[in-house]
RNA sequence: GGUCCGUUCGUCUAGUCAGGUCAGGACGUCAGGUUUUCAUCCUGGUAACAGGGGUUCGAAUCCCCUACGGACUACCA
């Protein structure tokens, strides 16, 4: 009976704009924790103050807000088990390493970047299988396991700088037990003794995650499969620090891959892939440069978290289509894939087209809206509600719902060459003023009257539909585009009409 | 180099844990159909168990080896 309240975290490193990978981690979380009525909390593990970048954590805030993913505690939000970023967490930190030190299980190491690089060339020479700061080397290096008491004091209390490292056991083999993997064995005479405090005082990653983890009461840890390697080291940390009993469980996910070349996805991929690697566009702060995002692409919030719960997860059922509501209701660690995966952009565009498609004519008015007044277009609301509906099969993104309905907005201007030149026929334009004529007749002038009329007049006239209608299309459009003509003229209404026909009449030739 | 993880259509994947339907679906692609055009849509086709050994009546599924790919190997996360 598991009665341990479900808490997980996402804990990006604010080092620049998230990338999709990241969010996805942050969904499969969110996931998670709402599959079973758990809490999901936001930490920024902010412990390298070099690699901070400005805006970072604003961005990830918005990126994730976009998305639709929500946390119950955060620094954004707070909670109790506060504060959520780790440079704000820094005294937490020191107790816990000293603790380490008092029993034996990390030491003070006083080495210079020199003096290690010296010392895993000299490995690297010797053609050791590897150039560890370990149970092998830590005796020939400066530390307070190979130097005498007195030294150690004198280089401590004279402020000397130094680190803390795990004291990793001789010949011992470490379990992790993976709910994606299985059990994953590593051998501990293959692990480093990893600094977990820097000389700036601040913890390594290792460190502040296991503590903060176990502070914040942690059930589940799912991150990406990066952190498998130094999961074991965790392992062995929470050993150390007394809190095995209390582990949080292991789910380490696949990586998002480059679609092209090899490698797991990174942030400097940006738009060199031809689709984003970024929720939102970011301008970088140093160098202004501007990548861009799917809100800005015109992806739909749902359709892209759709596109991206795919990308290692599935149902187990044919069903492609997920709201978040049936996302949580569905999903489990169970079903996340092994191996990692690429992205498809043309599956991202069919997922944003079925999210278009079902969307409201209203909806999607509000939305085209803004583009046609961008553009100097005021029209009625109603009108334009009318007009996605018709075009809307035709669109993935809402971009193309303008490139698929500027014509009902401007009357054509120039005509398509290719199609007069194919269709413009010496008896067209007798035809297409017999036709304005009969238009002229109807008094109800919507599609179906326009269509029987046009009909009648054909039979009458012994003419093809392809004889007329692709040079009434002409006049309408100015090209041999767009959705069914008699629908186009209905909404057109009957004076446009028949202004356009008279149009192409003056100026096709 | 070392350690760990992985490998089913071009792509995302089901099937693997409890061996037994022509290896299923989706995107793409191709063909046909619908249509006044283009797109959508509908129908159909295409295409995969990395390779080799075992175990078994029977292996995508279990075991071993090989190959290939990836991650990690920082006073970065």
């Amino acid at each position: 009976m598991e009665t341990k309240k479900i808490r997980v975290r996402f804990a990006p490193s604010p080092t620049g704009p998230l990338h999709i990978g990241g969010v996805r981690t942050a969904l499969y979380n969110y996931l998670f924790a709402k599959k079973n009525n758990g809490d999901f909390i936001l930490r920024i593990e902010d412990t390298d103050q070099a690699r901070y970048v400005q805006g970072a954590e604003k961005y990830i805030i918005e990126s994730l807000n976009w998305c639709g993913i929500k946390f119950n505690e955060g620094f954004n939000v707070g909670g109790d088990y506060g504060p959520y970023k780790q440079s704000e967490r820094k005294q937490i930190y020191m107790q816990y390493a000293e603790q380490l030190i008092n029993n034996g299980f990390a030491y003070y190491a006083f080495d210079t970047a020199e003096e290690l690089e010296q010392m895993r060339n000299r490995l690297k020479a010797e053609n050791s299988s590897t150039q560890q700061y370990d149970t092998i080397t830590r005796g020939s290096m400066k530390n307070s396991l190979s130097l005498h008491r007195e030294e150690i004091k004198k280089r401590l209390d004279s402020g000397e700088p130094y680190v803390i490292r795990i004291k990793i056991p001789d010949n011992e083999e470490i379990m992790v037990n993976d709910i994606i993997r299985g059990e994953v064995i590593v051998h501990s005479s293959k692990i480093d003794d990893k600094i977990l405090f820097k000389s700036d005082g601040m913890p390594t990653y290792h460190l502040a995650n296991v503590v903060d983890d176990h502070l914040m009461k942690i059930s589940h840890v799912i991150r990406g499969e990066e952190w498998l390697p130094s999961t074991p080291l965790h392992v062995l940390l929470y050993r150390y620090l007394g809190w095995q009993d209390e582990m949080p469980e292991f789910a380490h996910m696949p990586l998002i891959l480059k679609p092209d070349g090899k490698g797991k996805l990174s942030k400097r991929d940006g738009d060199r892939l031809g689709f984003p690697v970024f929720p939102l566009q970011w301008t970088n702060p140093e160098t202004n440069e501007i990548s861009s995002g799917y809100r800005e692409s015109g992806y739909f919030p749902e359709a892209f978290i759709n596109i991206l719960v795919f990308l290692g997860w599935n149902p187990g059922t044919t069903q492609e289509i997920f709201s978040m509501e049936e996302l949580i209701k569905a999903f489990s660690l169970e079903r996340v894939g092994k191996a990692g995966s690429r992205f498809d952009p043309e599956k991202a565009k069919w997922y944003n087209h079925q999210y278009l498609v079902a969307k409201k004519d209203e909806e999607l008015a509000n939305l085209l809206i803004p583009i046609l007044e961008e553009k100097g277009i005021f029209s009625e609301k109603d009108y334009i509600a009318k007009i996605c509906g018709l075009i809307k099969e035709r669109a993935n993104f809402v971009q193309d719902l303008w490139e698929q309905s500027y014509f009902f907005f401007k009357a054509p201007s120039t005509y398509d060459a290719k199609v007069v030149k194919k269709k413009w026929k010496e008896g067209t334009p007798q035809i297409l003023m017999e036709l304005k004529e009969k238009l002229a007749e109807i008094d109800i002038f919507n599609a179906s009257n326009i269509e029987e009329n046009v009909k009648v007049f054909l039979e009458k006239k012994e003419l093809g539909m392809g004889q007329v209608m692709n040079v009434f299309r002409l006049t309408l459009v100015g090209s041999n585009k767009g959705p069914g003509l008699f629908n186009i003229a209905e909404l057109l209404g009957k004076e446009e009409t028949l202004n356009r026909i008279q149009a192409g009449l003056d100026n096709i030739n």
